[in-house]
DNA sequence: TAAACTCACGCAAACGATTAAGTAAACCTG
DNA sequence: CAGGTTTACTTAATCGTTTGCGTGAGTTTA
């Protein structure tokens, strides 16, 4: 591997002085720069980010902590879609992402802090179901940069999606449609599934709608089949509902189908709602209509956010930055 | 940041029978070691692996070249999953994942293969759709390890899926129920690609069954929009197929979408097919039949050959190595 | 023209780890 | 008990950069 030593004897001057050419110092003159620059080309000579980071304590490096429950890693649509703009955001910033990996599949069983210590990491994007776990809880309670995705924690920067607001545009949306039996099938504890829930219950109460408990189901994130047996379980009701809101599109076509397999037509016979607003939800039949959560931006926001942590602490505000989506008018959602 | 320096100390001993107690030589007593290790527990000492890498030429960090041509990024499902298997398996192993930046995007305008050097990857992944791209070919013809999805490259280990084969038992299913006028819309060029459509030709050849140039279309992978469109167009035809075959299940869900609201039924007024066995496609009405790949296998194999290749690269073959999928008999093919 | 600057670069230490080679003490062995 | 081994360390060099400080030559100022 060819280093500054050797571009600085073939240029004859010292390391520290290709050093300082290379970082554009002024104290060089620019035709000694330029000639470094040209010798540099020509030995074909790479900076080592190792040797650099050593010295510097920068690594320019960012790690991503990125766990589902469901078990489906990065297709996961929603999450990936989210890490697949963060991405891009801090590459375009100079940053690369590596992967924080669990502790569990370490020889060294080294915990997600340990990890990022270890790697140099400059910051840390949490995206993860489950904040309880304590690897999770050590990370947010370190004093290394970190933006958390749809989560809370005293003291740290979060990027959340518009779960509040967009459970209420959809609820409404489907009120001004003249449903009043609304179920919701809601998915696994979390921040977000705690948000859509209260959110639906103010609602309903602010309607003056009754809430039958029979209507509040708990389901799961992305899982179609259980969101079919709840389906099924929800059209047996002696009064069952006019629409169901799902926790999410995947679980959403599960219903779907499990209403098909019933002969019932949808937006005839029930209306169906999801949330998320997966690409796929647009190539359904009918068109789902959910709650397009906007990922990408909240992609970018968390990596311009725990960029600017990284590198203006103090003019960096420590903000819970919610992230607008939209509604989504397909026509699984009729008028009664 | 505690150092080894700081153990050192606190020991009363040297820096180096630290190094040599942590990294288990057998030149320091089980006392020595036990205390230092007692101490590192103590002090909270971690490693820093910039340092390491430095002296020892050894990242333990894979890259990872990622890009489709879809635009869809990480939410891709079939390149997500080997690349999620990958990263798995190659965690298990002790590598770290870290993606390999595009040029375009950088300020500092490095190759994929500056990238790797930069960052001292002990190797690389590559997973695109494109190989022709000079920076990929600049990656293959260097001298760092390297595995290949889908693609052959001299001298370089590939991880294919089964195209040849799929697609022969695809075809195979698909006149066993019947069909000779069976149509195919194809993704764009690539190695992938190139073996499906030969398949395709050589099949429908040995079955002697003439093949209509309408019937052979070219679309894109992933995108519904168009396979719709050229749905259109087929069953426009004089005499229209009795069966499609789609580049993947993401244009298949498409050519569904454009049979219906032409208000045929699938599969009695005309059956369809699909390429890839997406979790969606056992959820659509009909199932959907199609060639299932097994992207968790070609991502683990892919880490463990890299791996290998990295650690004892004269006893690692360089081989194509084809993971076999299996089809997916959904309901979407009927009898004719 | 001596003092004061400026310019352009070199020196050397430092970052945190690894490792070949050296060494003092303890232990055998014939 | 002299000479050879083994044990358990230490010394010191090294990996490739960065950076504060030093320095000599040339330039400006009073």
């Amino acid at each position: 591997m060819v280093s500054m030593k050797d571009i600085a004897a073939a240029c004859g001057v010292s390391v520290a002085t290709v050093s300082k050419a290379l970082n554009n110092h002024d104290d060089i003159s620019e035709e000694t720069k330029s000639e470094i620059k040209r010798m540099v080309k020509e030995l074909g000579y790479h900076p080592n980010s190792s040797a650099r980071a050593l010295k510097t304590n920068r690594s320019y490096n960012l790690g991503v902590l990125y766990k589902e429950a469901s078990g489906s890693g990065l297709t996961h649509d929603y999450f990936s879609k989210v890490l697949e703009s963060f991405r891009n955001e801090s590459e375009r910033n100079g940053y690369d992402i590596t992967f924080l990996s669990n502790s569990k599949l370490r020889k060294d069983r080294m915990s997600y802090l340990e990890h990022s210590i270890y790697r140099g990491m400059d910051g840390v994007m949490i995206a993860v179901a489950d904040y309880k776990d304590s690897e999770v809880i050590e990370l947010l309670q370190s004093s290394l940069p970190v933006v958390a995705i749809d989560y809370v924690y005293n003291g740290r920067i979060s990027v959340l999606s518009s779960n509040v607001k967009g459970m209420e545009e959809l609820l409404e949306y489907i009120y001004s449609q003249g449903h009043t039996r609304i179920a919701y099938m809601y998915g696994e504890e979390s921040m977000v599934t705690t948000n859509r829930l209260s959110t639906y219950y103010r609602f309903m109460r602010e309607k003056g709608i009754g809430i039958s408990d029979e209507y509040v189901c708990e389901g799961k994130y992305r899982d179609s089949h259980i969101a079919g047996v709840i389906t099924n379980r929800l059209l047996d009701l002696k009064q069952p509902p006019t629409c169901i809101v799902y926790a999410d599109d995947f679980a959403a076509i599960g219903g779907m189908n499990a209403i098909k397999d019933r002969g019932l037509k949808i937006p005839k016979d029930i209306s169906v709602a999801g949330f998320d607003g997966i690409t796929m939800a647009g190539q359904l039949e009918p068109k789902l209509t959910t709650y397009w959560q906007n990922t990408e931006q909240m992609g970018i926001e968390a990596a311009k956010k725990l960029i600017n942590l990284i590198e203006i602490p103090k003019e960096t505000a420590i903000v819970q930055c919610v992230i607008s989506g939209k509604l989504v008018e397909g026509s699984s959602v009729g008028k009664i």
